[in-house]
DNA sequence: ACTGCTTGCGCAAACGAGTGCGCAATTTGG
DNA sequence: CCAAATTGCGCACTCGTTTGCGCAAGCAGT
């Protein structure tokens, strides 16, 4: 029956006073009388009327949305992420539109188009594997649209980004390895063009060498990311006369592959080679075989983070305020060894 | 310098020509001259206008933004449920606001609330598992956003909704077991309140009892899906004198968690018993004793079937056409046993 | 030359709310 | 008792876009 959702207007209309007292009464300004600030107050209750957000965020400009792209929500990493920028989100009042790349880069910009349309008061994005351009994001700036990246930044210092400092985290890695007595350590790494696989390369290199022993480069193999590559990384590694007595793999991910490789071609695994990763991913704790030690990069925190950053960019564009510099938030990657 | 971005107004002012004229001749409508129109658009994509679709949808009253309610999207089967609607959502324009219950029936009202304030034009939704009562849902009615439930669904008939034929595949699910000899089927069901559950139940005892022997309801445990709840579960089936040889478990988490305890008090997996699941995740390959079979309940397909019903809600709506039914679109169910 | 049709464009209202300003009516102060 | 200050409310514009209607000019037909 009562298609019609009650508007100020409709308010205004039943009690023979203009939409702006009404307006003005709803706000509870100070200029109203008692009176007809109540009566204005008793009949929205009654007729239940809530204050219709889009023209109100049409007025204003802004829209209390934005936007998170990422690659696969179905990795842990990135789902507890989006738990840490929703939790913050939440308290703000804020609502995110959820876009996935799936790694793939024409669909990272077509969600991107997306949110623009939509326009958001903010993105925070982790890049797909393929990115390695950015002009896509340029045109953000035209709307004024703030953007974090996070994980999976860009190579270049004039963006907002949050990360966990992988060289460190690597280089603690060789550490732990080496005091356990290997010498001979493989690295699975990533593509090339995210900037974090370069990041995990130069703290293995660094780590190596800080040993005191040569780097091997026929040790360091580079995938991306799929099953079939990793194996292909097993098999360059193990075809050799000389195999690996330790692998780090690229993630929890890559780590189940490399794993599985191992198991079908019967490497004695924690025996002949021991395995240890990145991510520390709640589910690894149920599988055969965990990695023996794994680079904790707190996604939550990331998200978290990521979603500060940008609120504080919202409230400075808000405010009209420039901000003299760049975020760049490196979060501590810490060694976990700890499995149950 | 460009602060402002381009309107319809600012090229109608530019060209000395009505807003009204200069809106007709970007959508090419015939009562323009060419002359005018092809200046208009010259202009156009001269100061690279772009039409504010918040204004746009303002008028229309939509906002091609649907809301995704669900529990936990780091569990596999809703992140894959997910990946369907984007997927449809973004061939259809549509972009998808995303919320998580956690379970909690406080926050899926929260999430709701933000949704409603948002305007969205639909929403899907997976029920937390607290939720029994669904008053909070009747306050979309009122702005006629539809909504389609998928998978945890509410008990009653009068909604929309996508699920698996759970009773059908969990005799399925019995009958496979006995034809493996196995007489002592255990049950680890989830919480009463979740519909899943009932139809789980129902067709585990239909299935038993289709093989003429007794239902013991002994051997049927309930859970609130948490780890200690599971174990806890375990340990009243396994401390009897007579335990059970087959586990059916609610999803895959809780046949992770089952087989924890049962590894962690020494009872020989697929030996003394054999634990079969629901759910088929791609991440209980890699773990050390995967669910000898599962329940496939096809996310990624129910997922779809909810956006393409809600997209024919939507539709119906702006149309205002009224469904003479609810929607009640029942996936089947497969027993998965290849596993590698 | 008058009627009628087509072409080309502008006026103004509409969506739902916020807000600066102005105008009365009332109250206060001297 | 009159001027000034305060109180209470409405007018009209704004946001960016769409759209029904109307008006004028040009053209064809009779």
């Amino acid at each position: 029956m009562e298609n019609k959702l009650p508007t100020i207007k409709e308010i205004a209309k039943r009690l023979n006073v203009s939409v702006s007292t009404v307006s003005r009464a709803l706000s509870d300004h100070p200029r109203i009388g008692l009176r007809t600030k109540t009566r204005v107050q008793e009949l929205a209750k009654e007729l239940n009327y809530e204050p219709n957000s889009q023209a109100i965020f049409f007025k204003q400009k802004k829209t209390y949305v934005i936007g998170v792209i990422l690659p696969y929500i179905r990795e842990e990493f990135f789902s507890e992420a989006i738990r840490g920028i929703e939790t913050l989100a939440l308290e703000h009042d804020y609502t995110i539109l959820l876009g996935q790349s799936f790694d793939d880069f024409e669909r990272e910009k077509k969600v991107l188009d997306a949110f623009k349309k939509q326009r958001v008061d903010g993105v925070i994005i982790s890049l797909s594997k393929q990115t390695n351009e950015y002009t896509h994001f340029e045109s953000l700036e035209k709307y004024e649209i703030p953007i974090v990246y996070f994980d999976r930044v860009p190579p270049f210092k004039q963006v907002h980004k949050v990360y966990c400092d992988l060289r460190k985290g690597t280089i603690e890695m060789v550490n732990w390895l080496f005091n356990k007595g290997h010498r001979r350590i493989a690295f699975i790494n990533g593509p090339d063009k995210i900037h974090a696989s370069k990041e995990r390369l130069d703290g293995y290199i660094d780590g190596i060498s800080g040993k005191k022993i040569k780097v091997d480069m026929q040790l360091v193999e580079r995938t991306d990311l799929t099953k079939e590559s990793t194996h292909k990384a097993m098999e360059n590694l193990f075809k050799t006369k000389n195999p690996p007595n330790a692998v780090i793999t690229f993630n929890d991910y890559v780590h189940l592959d490399a794993v599985q490789y191992a198991k079908q071609h019967h490497i004695k695994i924690n025996k002949e080679v021991l395995f240890i990763s990145y991510a520390n991913l709640p589910v690894t704790s149920y599988v055969a075989h965990p990695p023996m030690a794994s680079l904790e990069q707190y996604p939550f925190r990331q998200g978290e983070k990521s979603m500060e950053i940008l609120m504080e960019l919202i409230k400075a564009k808000n405010e009209k305020r420039t901000l003299k510099a760049w975020f760049d938030e490196k979060i501590p990657a810490t060694l976990i060894t700890t499995r149950s």
